[in-house]
DNA sequence: GTCTATAACGTGATAGAC
DNA sequence: GTCTATCACGTTATAGAC
């Protein structure tokens, strides 16, 4: 048995990466969690409250995936390949990263767990290329984590032109690209 | 003397930058602009046609930015550079790129103008790495087309990560790893 | 804990005077 | 071509019954 709070987040989740957070009025997640106003006020101050305990949910969630992916002890740059090569639907954006866009990114409650994902990812990824850079098999022309931080550029930009072009797969060419330009840098200290 | 039809565009111009589209209202432009409803409804059908107007004009002044710096005789990877050197305010966003994550980049009047701006760069982008690669300068790894898309993702993402970070400097570290990264493939066949 | 009723405000647009 | 007055609607939130 789900409690109205759980089905409030649950819909909020998924309106918020629909739409965004200035697109999606309380109203609509009242009416897509089956809950009344009631339900809504009583468990959350308001909107930006319950925007953020979504957006932590999403945070945790998406940490959990990007550290099963890349904190194996698979070869560091398969590690990265592994998380890169993942087939995304470019359509629907970054669960994340799409909220860049708003004027809202400057609340701090919803800013924090966005940052809070991103710097884990960049940490993960920094780890692999290192380990990488460190078995011969990464040219050590960048620092880890600059290359780590131009890899989630790739992955956000692609998520932006797959929206701006309409086009899914746009993301993953970009991926793909950016790895075989990876492996062409070779292994040359 | 500017009739009030430019001071509208150009208010819009300007909020639509800093807020995006759904969080700019009519009202907040006529404000901005000095304008009152008459003009704004004489000149326009709506809020939608204004900022369809708006973008047009920001498409095409960045497709005449991107041509100055990547049509020129220079060598084909230093074009690249140029282009990818120009240093960034990452917290402001791109003028385009920002639209993304809108629910309304669906509405065809607003994302049009927005795509036509990425196609024309993707193509003077992948002229340049065309002209690197045939030079030697450039390996050839990956066909110029998906360089230049990557290219543009790395941008986009770098806009992304900046106002996630609130750092303006995110995409000029990003921009410059890229770079890096494009040159320490070398000239090999 | 959940509901319905209501309120104060803002949004996008129209009407009609000047 | 520009203005002010007005409107119908939606948004975010509160009050109070159950």
């Amino acid at each position: 048995m789900t409690s109205k709070r759980e089905d409030l987040v649950k819909a909020a989740k998924k309106l918020l990466w629909e739409r965004g957070y200035e697109a999606t009025s309380p109203r609509d997640i009242q009416d897509a969690s089956g809950a009344g106003q009631g339900s809504f006020y009583h468990h959350f101050d308001g909107k930006l409250d319950l925007a953020a305990t979504a957006l932590e949910e999403v945070s945790a969630e998406m940490q959990e995936v990007a550290t099963a992916l890349l904190a194996s002890d698979v070869p560091g740059l398969e590690r990265v390949a592994r998380f890169l090569g993942q087939k995304r639907n470019g359509r629907k954006g970054c669960r994340l990263g799409r909220f860049a866009g708003e004027a809202s990114i400057l609340e701090p409650k919803l800013r924090v767990p966005i940052k809070r994902y991103f710097e884990c990812l960049a940490n993960l990824l920094a780890a692999a290329i290192a380990d990488a850079q460190r078995a011969g098999a990464l040219h050590a022309a960048a620092e880890p984590r600059q290359i780590a931080e131009m890899l989630i550029a790739v992955l956000q930009g692609g998520f932006v032109l797959s929206r701006i072009h309409g086009d899914k797969e746009a993301i993953n060419r970009a991926t793909a690209t950016t790895m075989a330009l990876l492996r062409a840098t070779g292994a040359r200290a």
